[in-house]
DNA sequence: GATAAGATTAAAGTTAAGTTTAAGGTCAAG
DNA sequence: CTTGACCTTAAACTTAACTTTAATCTTATC
């Protein structure tokens, strides 16, 4: 057992992040000493790394809520596993978006390098904007929901 | 030329939030009618297009904003090839993680289907859980700038 | 001329994921 | 018995990227 301090220095994760991880319902995994002090096992380090991966890997916190177990023991086995399936295909569709980002900016890297030399700078950036498809969405119909992707890294 | 309204309707974004790029200086291809209307040339489309595209590749606004030519003329070439060269380089680094995210998950879910018939839900979680290598960062030194990413798509 | 659609502004609200602050308890060491 | 490190809480603050609201103006249409 362990103090929030040590948990801290053990994760990496700030006390203060500890403690809102646990108002937010994430950690369960937590008791209190007399003196009010939180005391944690040394599984608390595990299921904090695995939040950090989880987030990592784009989960927000509101699904990680959902998908945690309350006690390391009561993991919902379909629940989990059918989140787990679709985070994967939400990795991969985030993959492939990025695979054609990076398409797109290497596209304009590309234009940008072949710029005649007796072009000036304004056309060439006419011909580089005009060049890309970059023709919007088309939004005629519905929004469809974009599907949760990575997080920022803070 | 075209209102705000047809601009929206065009690019797909709303209106309120091409007034927001405006306020943050992302978008000066704006003029005013007498009536205060604000009136945008074709090219605002191309423009707003790219501020999408650029987002969803992981730019900030604000890195955006140093980035984007006021008039669409005055590319700074060398900064803005370095961007897109860093950028390229903090997408390979995503891609990667998630690669790595996605391996993560998929070990998670051979574990899971590996459970034996005879053990119990709660020792199968364990056995996960601490099977994972979630051994955490080792914060003894200092944290490394962790460089942009994705933006979570709204 | 009334109504409605669409434009304007400033200012306030929202969400996520925390951090920071203020005001205090607890505990080991000297 | 005081100092300093570490713990507690509630509440306020932060940042990004917008959206919403409220109050007003313009323009086109019936």
């Amino acid at each position: 057992m362990m103090k929030i301090g040590e948990l801290a220095e053990r994760t990496g994760l700030a006390a203060s992040r500890i403690r809102f991880y646990e108002r937010m319902g994430l950690l369960q995994l937590v008791e209190r000493q007399a003196n009010g002090y939180r005391m944690y096992p040394p599984e608390a380090v595990l299921v904090l790394n695995l939040i950090k991966s989880a987030q990592d890997a784009g989960f927000s916190l509101d699904e990680l809520r959902t998908l945690m177990p309350p006690d390391l023991s009561q993991w919902e086995h379909d629940t989990l596993d059918q989140a787990l399936r679709d985070k994967v295909r939400s990795i991969e569709a985030l993959q492939a978006q990025l695979e054609q980002s990076k398409k797109t900016i290497l596209d304009i890297l590309a234009q940008i390098e072949a710029k005649p030399e007796d072009m000036s700078c304004a056309s060439n950036a006419q011909r580089v904007l005009s060049s890309l498809g970059l023709e919007g969405d088309a939004p005629i119909t519905a929004k469809q929901s974009p599907g949760k992707t990575a997080r920022r890294k803070a």
